[in-house]
This record gives C-alpha cells, structure tokens and sequence, in this order.
DNA sequence: TCTGCCACTTA
DNA sequence: ATAAGTGGCAG
C-alpha cells in the first residue's frame, strides 16, 4: 500500500490538543462563510507542493523560510469547542439519514495567518476513526465486530471556496450545510457513513493561488484534526446523554425542551393523557444514569487545552499535503479509539501536535501524550467572528475550472451559490491519528491512483515520507449547489481569544495509496444540488454538476 | 436497526 | 407564509 512516511522531524509536532483516539478526518466547514450556493465545478488537479519543511515546532514564527506558501502559518480554532467538548466527553453521535442530517454541533472554526490575498478552497472529509463496528449496549459503547468497508469517501468543499485568506478569515467559516447520510447511493452529495461507525471529521485548507494552482504542480494545503470533533454515526441516538445535549444546545429542537410544564402537558398530550405526563427524558435520564460509555478515556485525553487551535498543521513545513491526500486521506487510527470505546487505550489528554515533519502521525505518536488533560478548561476561544455570509458565489461556469481558486472570484457575488462540492474519495482512517495538527504534504498519487480497495486498517499506518512532491490529482469538483449556506451565528459560538492552544491535530500526510473507492455514486447530474465527487481512482471525476438551481 | 410520520422550531 | 431542521415513536 502506500508508503508513509514517517515524520522526519518529529520535533516538528506541535501538541496541540489531545489527539483522540479516534482517527481523524478533518473537514472544513464553514458556514459563516457560507454563502449561498453556487456551482462551481472545477476540477483540481494538482500537486502539492512540500511544504516547507517544519521548522518550529511550535510556532509559526519561524515556519516562513521553510514554508513558502505560509501554510503552517495558519491556525485554525474550532468554534464552540467547549460544547463539542461536552459532546465529546458523553460519546458524541450524529444521526445520519436517507435523506442526510445535519452535524450538531455545527463544525465551524475560525481560520488566521492566512496570506488575505491568496486564495484558498476549505473543504472537509470525514474519515473512520478505526476500523471497528460498535454497538450501544449496558449504556455503553463496545466494539462488536469489524467496521464495513469504508464508502466512498466524499469532500465537502465549503461553498465559499475558493476565496482569499481575507474573506476565510473575516468571520467564521461554518459547515453548517454539511450532511450525512447512510445512503450508499446518496445522489445530493453528502458525506456518506455507516452506522455504528466511528469517525473523525478533518478540515483541509488548500492553497488555491494561481501561483500555485491547481494544476499545477504543487498544491500547498494542510489539514487540521480536531480530536473533540469525533463522532459515532447512528441512525437514532443511543446514549440518552447525547439526546438531551441536542435537545438543549440545538435551537430546532427546542420544542422537545423538556423544561417545565410545558413538557408535562406536552408530553401528556402526545399520550393522549389528561394529566401531565413524567418528561421522557427525566425518565429516560434514570434509567441511564449511569456515566457516560465513552469515557472520554481516550477521547478525553485528547484533552483539549483550551481551544482548540490548530495552528500548525500547516506549520510543518509540508504543510501541505496534497488535495488527493485529502482524498485518500489516511485512515487515522488511533490506537485507542474512542476512549470510551476501549479501555486500554492511552488516553489522549494530551494533545501534542507535530509537525508534520514527519508526517506520520503514526500511532506512534501516540507516545506523545498530549498533555493537555482534557478539560474544557480553556475558555472559549474561539473565534469571535462569525458572520454572515454574503459572497456571492462565483458563477457557476466559473468553476469549472481546474483551479478552484483561480478562477473566481473570491467571494464575490456571484457566489450566491457556492456549494460545498463533494468529492469521493478513498476513505482514509485515522488511524495515526493521534497528532495533533500536523500539515502534510505527501506525493500524491497521480490523480488517480488506482482505487484501491479500502486499506485494511492498520494501526500504524505508514505514511509517506516526503511532503514534497505531493501532488494533488486532481479534485474535481463540481459544483454542488446547495452547500452554500449562510450561518447565522450560532448561539453556540464562543468566543474565545485567547491565545490559542491549538487544539486540533494535524493530520499526517500520509499517502494513502487509497484512492477513492469506487462506489457506486451518484449521478452527478442529479438532484438539486450537485457535488462532485472524485474517485480517487477514477480521476476525477467531477462530476459537473450542473446547479440546477436547487439550493 | 432503520424508516416514515408527527409536532415543534428556526429561518 | 413556506421550507427545512429536530427528536420521538410506531412499525
């Protein structure tokens, strides 16, 4: 399979937060941003260049000279960490239905050191976060078998994108519109998953300057992981705890706030009963009492310092890694999967981050303890920004070129649409997962390296070595109409200044060999909003998406 | 387990 | 007003 490259410098790793168990996949949302839907298709294809070699390890200052494209200048904080925190600490779920479901909490993160006039396409891909099935029983979480094989793997490309570091950095980027679903022949272009599965969202920045285009030979991108973000898919909720967290932090279920009479009566009412009626979900509580399953045991470990900022990924010299990396991303396994999950695992208080020097997050990063324990402790930091989006999409012709980002307009109006543009790809796993933050680059297989079957899931994955070379294939993207959204601002958001611990992890670069896997997928042409998919080994495939206008 | 429908809410 | 996002529940 592919090679992986170790992490040359392993100082390069910067802790950030905890790493979790779970693998990583980092996705880039960002609905602030968001802005209504456009198409875009594009297809990308390009290499990535190395980043520049890590330097620091911890900051950013000093990546300039190895790092050209100043991607490991960039920081990324996750919005509303500490609510993902709460989640996290019970065993996060998200429901994932035929016709797709929303995250909550919404993955939104705040984006700085970003060059304002380059531009940049942030998208996000949810990798497994180990290769095993799970199950909900005793009011705890267990593995019961091993995972299925991994779906196509898809990006959702923010509807913003690409856009210069000034607008990703004006207010929030969200990834509010990002679906999931259990669908394996979705045809909207959500991210695909299975349930009882664990997974691990991932955010990667693309360096879309026409400097550095796509196309071209080196495509500078980094990926951010934050380890609080992981998730069990799950076609009804398990955990009574996670029921309520929804049902108290998610504005559109706020009818199912129990508090007062108003349940009672409610509920009374929903029984056909006269009399007020014992909230459900009091009872519900007792009977689950019992602590979380997830221990956050390894999850908790991850430990988020404070925020979660995941400020070198980038760093790293490679910082970049390419697109297709993105694509196939690695499976990031952390040994230890969810803390809850297993017990033996390490716990991941602590949160380190690498460089990605060394790409390799390898599990064996997991000798780094992150150290930071876990609490919430850190106030918010996040950002502070948020903010309506309002960029016009770019045309939809527009897109289609290769590079995304050259092409349009950044944001301007047109942009009305953008869509978050899906890409399959192979499923990568986390399994390395545990780095903090690293950037990769890694040499990407030609666009299309041939599909290779899902990688069975290795703890250690290796990776590739060199950052360099990477090269994207090519990411076709199409325009998928609908992801494009508006965020309001989240009650959520914190806000957090605060220097920013970095939280998230950086994923390694590592090449996965596999590519997308082929999947059955969906037309692209469909359904209202298009996504483009890319196989990995297909090529791309971009699907164009035509925007039929949906939104 | 999963799906469809329900009542409720936000946008 | 409509459209769409929520969890609960019955099947």
């Amino acid at each position: 399979m592919k090679t992986q490259a170790r992490p040359a410098n392993p100082d390069k790793w910067v802790m950030a937060n905890g790493g979790d168990q779970f693998g990583l996949a980092d996705r880039p949302n960002s609905d602030c941003l968001d802005s209504p839907k456009e198409n875009k298709q594009e297809n990308l294809s390009f290499t990535l260049k190395p980043a520049a070699s890590p330097q620091t390890v911890s900051s950013q200052v000093a990546a300039s000279a190895a790092d050209p494209d100043g991607m490991e200048r960039i920081k990324v904080i996750l919005h509303d960490r500490e609510l993902w925190t709460k989640f996290d600490e019970v065993g996060t779920e998200m429901i994932i239905t035929k016709a797709g479901r929303r995250m909550f909490p919404c993955y939104k993160v705040k984006v700085t050191g970003l060059n304002p006039k380059t531009k940049y396409i942030l998208l996000m891909d949810i990798v497994p976060g180990d290769d095993h099935r799970y199950k909900f029983a005793d009011n705890k979480w267990s593995v019961t078998g091993k995972a299925e094989p991994a779906m196509p793997g898809r990006l959702y490309v923010h509807p913003d994108s690409p856009a210069n570091g000034a607008h990703w950095s004006r207010q929030l980027v969200s990834f509010q519109k990002l679906k999931l679903t259990n669908n394996h022949l979705d045809p909207f272009g959500h991210i695909i998953l299975n349930s009882m599965h664990k997974y691990q969202p991932r955010l990667h920045i693309v360096k879309a300057d026409e400097n550095n285009g796509f196309g071209s030979k080196n495509t500078a991108f980094c990926t951010h992981v934050f380890p609080e973000t992981t998730f069990i898919a799950v076609t009804s909720y398990q955990n009574h705890k996670i029921t309520q967290l929804k049902i108290e932090n998610n504005p559109f279920a706020k009818g199912f706030r129990g508090s007062d009479d108003n349940e009672l009566h409610r509920m009374a009412k929903l029984q056909g009963k006269d009399y007020p009626v014992v909230p459900r979900s009091t009872v519900r509580q007792k009977a689950c009492s019992a602590g979380s399953p997830f221990s956050r045991d390894t999850r908790g470990l991850q430990g988020s310092p404070d925020d979660v900022v995941s400020p070198f990924s980038c760093e790293s010299g490679l910082n970049c890694g390419s697109p297709q990396e993105l694509l196939s991303a690695p499976p990031v396994h952390y040994t230890h999967p969810h803390p809850h999950l297993q017990p033996g695992q390490q716990p991941q208080g602590y949160s380190y981050s690498k460089r990605k020097a060394e790409e390799n997050c390898s599990p064996r990063n997991h000798q780094h303890p992150y150290k930071k324990p876990f609490t919430g402790g850190s106030p918010s930091e996040e950002d502070s920004y948020y903010h309506p989006s309002s960029y016009p999409p770019p045309p939809p012709g527009l897109s289609n070129l290769p590079t995304l980002g050259l092409t349009d307009s950044p944001y301007s109006s047109d942009m009305g649409q953008r869509q978050a543009c899906m890409f399959a790809g192979s499923e990568p796993r986390i399994d390395e997962f545990n780095c903090t933050s690293w950037s990769y680059t890694r040499p990407l297989p030609t666009a299309m390296t041939p599909v290779e079957p899902y990688p069975p899931y290795t703890p250690h994955p290796p990776y590739s070595s060199s950052p360099q070379g990477s090269r994207l294939s090519a990411l076709a993207h199409q325009s998928s109409p609908s992801l494009g959204e508006h965020i309001p601002h989240d009650p959520y958001q914190s806000q957090s200044s605060g220097p920013r611990s970095q939280s998230f992890q950086s994923v390694p670069s590592r090449q996965l060999g596999s590519p997308l896997r082929e999947y059955p997928r969906y037309k692209p042409n469909l359904s209202p909003p298009l996504y483009h998919t890319l196989d990995t080994h297909t090529h791309i495939r971009c699907g164009v998406p035509e925007w039929s206008g949906a939104s």
